[in-house]
DNA sequence: ATTCGTTTGTGAAAAAGTTGACAATGATTC
DNA sequence: GAATCATTGTCAACTTTTTCACAAACGAAT
């Protein structure tokens, strides 16, 4: 990559989403002790070849040296750098179901630079009551928080028929990236990104497999 | 496709994972009354272009009509069919920390042809207790019911430290594919399928573009 | 019956993404 | 200090995926 460069590149959206799989292999490879790592290591623990990783983090700089590999803590650092994990960033959390509230006591997104700082449901009997020691508020509370936090990441675990109303609430109070639960897609306007999480969906795209082996086995 | 094809087309695994997404719309659509609906419409419903869905749905058949579009609930079916989902699949949760809690009173998986037939947890404080009539068990017994039931699908809920240890004893009690929660890429033999959960990550990937938005308004 | 407005299924083109292969280079050995 | 070994960064080749664009087909309207 040209190091001279200010207009950024481009990057495919692909190798961005890798990045984050990238930086937790890295943490691994931290905690067990291990001060530096090839590509070839690198990919076998997350299953993707080396010279794809080479690939990817060549858009954003040169980080190994060659015969040797590359320094995992320098890696990760750039990494986190790149990813804006330097930073912690306040998020919100819509819904509060039974998932929500795993979510919301899920102690890993704390400890990956991801905090949450409201909790929110329409449910009378829930609001006012506390989880993680942060209490649950009602729903019409969301804008005014989201607005005094700059809070600009949220987590939506509310109903289906309740996702497309909360993104669009969410979106208005100036959200610009959401995880979105809710097995349904989501519209959002340009400038917004929203990732879905569908076990369900993931799990049927599993069966077709399933079922045609059993049809030719 | 050739309607004479008996050796059935090698499928793109991004086809199979855009199928449960039409199938979900498509029940949406049928509870909402509509009866036939055009890949234009399908396609505005999922952020998906019109083309796409013609495309993918042609690896399988014909099931549109010119100047027409689709029938709803024939679609449905076509679809339903390719994805195995006309038998209900069962399945083996392991791990009921909140999250596999969660995922254990989730009447989504049930509603959709998934069903967990056995709650599995090392905690000895756990087993024996019940969620939604169902006990939770040891570990070890975890063999046993997959081979007895037949089970050939898994949901992994543990922490990523335990998830490859308990994706190896799965994959040798006969599941051939496994939803994973846990933070870490597992490694398993040809011919069994993994999907991933992974919100941190997911997040991740967002807090790129934010970041990125900050750094240059 | 013919025309008109739609919409499918698909072959071809374009775009995006992955892999191959190798010169360049840094460390290690002899 | 020359030779050897390992590994990067990258250009080009290749593969996969998406999009385009249009003939064919269907129903409705005249």
């Amino acid at each position: 990559m040209d190091p001279l460069s200010i207009e950024p590149l481009e990057i495919p959206d692909v190798v961005v989403r890798r990045l984050p799989i990238y930086a937790r292999t890295l943490t691994y490879l931290q905690q067990e002790g291990i001060k530096s790592v090839s590509s070839q290591q690198l990919g076998e623990r997350i299953s993707v070849t080396a010279a794809q990783i080479r690939k990817d983090l060549s858009w954003f700089g040169e980080f190994g040296k060659q015969g040797i590999g590359y320094d995992v803590d320098k890696l990760l650092g750039h990494i986190t750098r790149i990813l804006g994990l330097t930073q912690s960033w306040p998020v919100v959390l819509v819904g509060l179901g039974y998932l929500g509230q795993a979510i919301a006591r899920y102690e890993g997104f704390r400890h990956n630079g991801l905090n949450i700082v409201g909790l929110f449901d329409n449910d009378p009997a829930k609001i006012g009551t506390d989880i993680n020691g942060l209490a649950i508020r009602a729903d019409r509370e969301m804008q005014a928080l989201i607005g005094q936090e700059g809070v600009r990441l949220a987590i939506v675990a509310v109903p289906a028929a309740k996702a497309q109303e909360v993104v669009d609430r969410l979106v208005s109070a100036g959200v610009r990236a959401i995880l979105n639960y809710a097995p349904i897609i989501t519209q959002v306007p340009d400038g917004v990104w929203v990732r879905h999480i569908d076990p369900v969906a993931q799990l049927h795209s599993m069966t077709y497999y399933l079922a045609r082996e059993e049809a030719q086995p």
